[in-house]
DNA sequence: GGAATATATGAGTCTATAAGCATATAGTCA
DNA sequence: TGACTATATGCTTATAGACTCATATATTCC
């Protein structure tokens, strides 16, 4: 059994990826199934499916099948602030840094 | 020079791991130094002092030096944000998990 | 049933990460 | 200067992660 510890960094790990950061950004509009994914972000079928299963996995995506079609959508909508906030941290990361370069 | 789909990763990474999520969590109440953290959260000092630079280099804390010691600090109040809905998402997969196992 | 499509998985490789132990570095104070 | 304390780093080992290629498992439609 999972100890809350591990809950929270398997949902961090989830988004901590490169691969599933494009997935995730790709996802913000809505549902999409595998098809439409994986050429989306550039990545091969079989990873792209290993990253979305993980994800699931992880409690941030949940799916839906519809005949041949898996759709895949973003579980909580807590999952897209964290993004956002993250975002947001990187421009003040950039704009820090800036700041100090002018300053020497 | 890293794009932006890379210094998002590092952010998340360097919060997705239980050590470091440890770390955080001593951290919320303020700044203290790693002859603090490292015994409050039961871990190396050398083990915790690496991922106190982890976390440095990826711009999620900073430090500042006092003689022999070095304190470290939460750097953007978006990390503790970030935390607090990750915990918020795991409640509601606890939940959640809860009500389909009483469904069945 | 057989062809075609969508998704998942097995096996292998390569790289990254975490941890421990020992040691180096740097600052303090007598 | 030398002893002492706080922090960082070199080296090693063990484990996990990401990726690719090939193949398996559905599901649909003829």
């Amino acid at each position: 059994m999972k100890d809350l510890l591990e809950l929270r960094s398997d949902i961090l790990k989830a988004l901590a990826q490169p691969t599933r950061i494009k997935i995730l950004d790709f996802l913000r509009d809505g549902e999409r199934c595998v098809c439409e994914i994986f050429p989306a972000i550039g990545e091969e079928q079989s990873n792209t499916s290993r990253h979305l299963n993980m994800m699931m996995d992880a409690g941030v995506l949940s799916r839906r099948k519809e005949g041949l079609k898996i759709y895949y959508t973003i579980k909580h909508p807590e999952i897209l602030q964290v993004v956002d906030l993250v975002n947001l941290i990187v421009e003040e990361e950039i704009t820090g840094r800036h700041k100090l370069l002018k300053a020497v």
